[in-house]
DNA sequence: GGCAGTGATCTGTGATCACATAGCACTGGG
DNA sequence: CCCAGTGCTATGTGATCACAGATCACTGCC
């Protein structure tokens, strides 16, 4: 059998392997996008349910989680999703800009032409999604993709990792705003900060870039404050 | 029984409670202060075996530490440290002054008096202990706490997380410095820019403690490299 | 002599069982 | 009517067993 050559074209590589890692993107994904709400308590026996496997994975998943921040374990020992207090928000949001400001201009420095044309795709999409009067998890997505083909142009894998952190974080914040009242407003000025970043890419000027990027967190910061009802 | 008043004045809240914290925190310990050679492979069960207990436990603990970036879990599902490459201490150098430095500069705004004594104090204890001939573990484990006074002082918990992450994923290059030269010539400028970080303190100048801080960080990188010998 | 094939051994992963404890509804005495 | 006491249920933690895959030394054919 001929290994080498176009007869492996269609190949991928094996679906992230090991059980307690699925487990782990799946609920991680589910938390990222505000899919439960604020001071929620999960159970593991609830979530092996869920997911159809044995306790074994989900724990992982579940005490990985709360190493990042993303689940709370009680003293009691029950798990939960953190509370969003005022002064958690506001420091998330502070080192939000801090973290992906430093991401995007050192992407600026040296992020590849071919990098800042699929940029440009991303955001055309980004538009094109927001056009549509029902904004869907589709704009999310294609929202994030954007931001972190950015912040992976800025080779730097530990602030990379931080950063996921931080939207991981973020995501019950989005439940607030998203699911109390129907699929959120975006942010109407994200397509011109997007684009500010994108020219930032071009003329090789990271503080361009921070200053948009920054207008872009805290034109979506607005919209939850407005919306969300943060308790203080 | 009275549970009220002074006849409780000797008890302690109880030891971390569950083994899987008791082993991860250890663990963590060992790796802060650079016990392990970076590469090196460790496994479960030459694990549960040094601890004593069995296998879950421990499979939490490095499940946790990996998931910090402080242990490495590779495609063939072995454990590591990380290596130690000189782009990620590059990162890792350049993270900890932004991150350290917010926490200094914010700790400025908000510290206590009683607080800032406390500093005096453990700088104190820090400069009697490197005055000693042969410098010891004690000498890092005052200027540790040191820092995280200020840290904590900084009222940024998810920050305070963060860098403790940073000095977590650092403690491998000390292993470079430390254990191959005998214990580190340390660095003897710290207690001035610890001296200055005070002053900043007291003035509540958060940008001279800023300085201060990236001073002090850049002493001992310089150290590092000096002896270090990280691989490209 | 080099190297593919093979078997034993070791390692991480997943499932299942056992257990201490937190949570809670119920009850009975005040 | 309130509340301490009590037993049941559910939950996270830890131990043990089973297993797939990796690693590696060895072997025997080319």
């Amino acid at each position: 059998m001929n290994l080498e050559g176009p007869a492996l074209s269609g190949i991928h590589p094996v679906e992230t392997n090991t059980l307690g890692k699925r487990v782990y993107n799946e609920l991680r994904n589910f938390l990222m996008v505000g899919g439960v709400q604020p001071g929620e308590k999960l159970t593991l026996r609830q979530l092996t349910a869920a997911f159809g496997t044995s306790l074994m994975p989900v724990r992982e998943a579940v005490h990985r989680l709360a190493a990042e921040g993303a689940l709370e374990v009680l003293p009691n020992r029950a798990i939960r999703v953190p509370m969003m207090l005022r002064t958690r928000f506001d420091e998330l949001v502070q080192l939000r800009i801090m973290l992906e400001g430093l991401a995007v201009a050192s992407a600026a420095t040296k992020i590849s032409k071919e990098a800042i044309v699929q940029l440009e795709e991303f955001n055309q999409g980004f538009i094109a999604e927001m056009r549509q009067p029902r904004t869907s998890r589709q704009s999310f997505l294609l929202n994030k993709e954007f931001h972190f083909a950015i912040y992976r142009a800025a080779g730097m894998p530990v602030l990379l990792g931080m950063i996921e952190n931080m939207w991981l974080q973020f995501g019950p914040f989005l439940h607030f705003s998203m699911g109390v009242k129907g699929r959120m407003a975006t942010n109407k000025f994200a397509p011109e900060s997007h684009r500010r970043m994108i020219q930032s890419m071009k003329e090789r000027d990271g503080e361009i870039g921070r200053k948009a990027l920054e207008d872009d967190i805290r034109g979506a910061v607005e919209l939850i404050l407005r919306f969300g009802d943060i308790p203080a």
